[in-house]
DNA sequence: CTTAGCACTTAGGCATGGTGAGTGCTAACC
DNA sequence: GGTTAGCACTCACCATGCCTAAGTGCTAAG
């Protein structure tokens, strides 16, 4: 009973059932593959198989399916990455390319990625990573309302219009942008908390109350971290694939609308040698994806946002993961500039 | 044969099967409500009702089910809209009132409203309306990348990064800057692109270039709609109240993942005297919807965005109606400051 | 180690029959 | 006229039993 041979039964019977959403049984086994032995040596394979919890049989008479031990076996060590079509890959170029803004950027991601592998799609916005601050702007918009600029290395821009305390001058408010750049200019986001203090004990006592507004803004923006942000499509695929058991439907509903489940998941996913990272069935930590799959990797210039699908445990690995590493490094292409 | 005594079968019978999921029956009818007459005369005015297209029997010897038709004249002619309770209305208003800006506002009233309902809510932005330009910012990122800025007089504030055609000094943006806004100030958004035009006209040749990339992104910033965006919650409920019927929940979270299917729907959608508008079933014009109503009603100063509710024909509309308003209401309160 | 053969298990399809809910109709009643 | 009781009739639904096809494990031979 040789060791290869029962991994390429493995690698049949994941393919076949992937592919017919069926047990498949041993003799099914031999017709449609190229193994060159008969039926009842495949069965003692299946045997094995099933011994070591790779297999399972739904019934005393039907066929096997893959356990999550048994495609995470086909994962790491049988499949191979099958690289994409040369039309996918100019679909996945030029769809990027067009698009307009951040947002745009992120919309399109998630809509491609989903059509291309037919699940759901999850994409994390950028990390600010080592983002610093590269301007700030205080613009007068009535006597007392100012809208708050803040902008970082990474071309971010975050707004918010706030009321002031005290009526503020113009000429003010030039003054204070002037004062606050002086001191933030080029700090990290992380950090401007410490400066901010330091900067607001200069500013003369009558302005103080408005200098403290603005930089209680300027902290709130600085701390929006878009990272914790997802964009999410392709949910009406979850529908279709799930048709035969749509029992697990709701609750993996429910943990994709609470994207906080998604985004812990997503960040605790580390990719591997091979650049993607794969979650199945039950290695999921919430017990409603004990049914579906992640595959995921990170983009940019770190790697630390995500973008990834979900699908059904029983998906077409190499195809997903070929799909998620190419639109990932397109996306990665693409923010670079 | 009395009229009044076969409208109140009708209630009855929508509100038992809104109740219980199956078909009701004349003798379970008797039973549950003080209807003073024997189930024979139930029958009789059942039968009238069939004929008149408001109920159906799914199979001949099964209790009725309300048609589309018969959805209707319950929710225009028979129930009143039930008050909510003093809980319901606290709820709103506290959680509405802790957002911190437009997203977070939008973001809130879905949530909220999905789970009031138990079922799928839907907020369109805010229209842009007579919103007309009140500042113009050109911030010099790098030698040749500007940030511009578009804010309206209703708040609104777009931006956007691009790269200008030729160098560009901090000089020049800040006149081209006072260029603009003297020519546009005041203007509403709908309208800058001539202004533009003329704008261009009076600027220095040699200038041109970049005033008129700046002039492009300008108008492309006023041209990003709002209204044609919208925030979705609870799609996990369609699963849920699909349960029984789970063959048309594909369909729905496609049509829901066009949002332009649902845009078009909720701007179709004018609203009655009482102030909220619904559609039922089949009244849909998008066929993936026919099993589906929608609850939406206008907020804002000229009630032109809309924000509602998606559901089962099955749903319990003096409830979901009473909500949808309720939260309209609110949510155009904090809009308005 | 591989194979053929065989006994064994079981899901799923199909016909059968019984049951209960609900109907429509008719004739009597107020 | 509207209302009611009574009754025959119709189906969906369920349980039962039977059969078949698929697939297995095991044993003994190659």
């Amino acid at each position: 009973m040789s060791e290869p041979r029962r991994l390429e039964v493995l690698r049949a019977i994941v393919e076949d059932y992937v592919h017919s959403r069926e047990p498949v049984g041993s003799k099914a086994l031999v017709e449609r593959h190229q193994l060159g032995v008969s039926s009842a040596t495949i069965r003692n394979d299946m045997a094995a198989l099933e011994e070591e919890g790779l297999i399972v049989a739904p019934h005393t008479s039907a066929g096997r399916i893959p356990t999550d031990k048994g495609y995470r076996l086909f994962v790491d060590r049988i499949s191979d990455v099958k690289p994409l079509s040369a039309a996918e890959r100019r679909a996945i170029q030029t769809l990027l390319e067009g698009a307009e803004d951040l947002d745009d950027v992120m919309e399109r991601t998630v809509r491609l990625l989903s059509q291309l592998t037919n699940q759901v799609a999850v994409v994390q916005y950028p990390h600010l990573g080592n983002a610093r601050v590269r301007h700030i702007e205080f613009v007068l918009l009535a006597p007392a309302q100012v809208l708050v600029v803040l902008i970082s290395t990474t071309g971010r821009v975050e707004q918010r219009v706030i009321t002031m305390p005290d009526q503020v001058a113009e000429q003010d408010l030039l003054e204070l942008r002037q004062h606050f750049l002086a001191a933030l200019g080029g700090t990290p986001l992380t950090r401007i908390t410490g400066q901010l203090a330091e900067c607001l004990a200069t500013v003369p006592a009558q302005k103080r109350r408005n200098a403290g507004a603005l930089a209680r803004c300027l902290e709130q923006l600085a701390g929006i971290n878009r990272e914790d942000r997802m964009v999410m499509a392709g949910t009406a695929n979850l529908a279709r694939s799930t048709v035969d058991f749509p029992l697990t439907i709701g609750p993996i509903l429910e943990a994709l609308e609470e994207q906080v489940v998604m985004l812990r998941l997503l960040s605790e996913m580390e990719q591997d040698a091979r650049g993607v990272s794969v979650r199945i069935g039950r290695e999921n930590p919430h017990g409603s994806l004990s049914e579906a799959s992640v595959v995921a990797t990170g983009y940019g210039p770190d790697s630390s946002a995500k973008v990834g699908v979900l699908g059904p445990t029983r998906m077409d690995y190499p195809n997903t993961m070929a799909t998620v590493r190419a639109v990932a490094r397109y996306l990665s292409r693409i923010l670079n500039n």
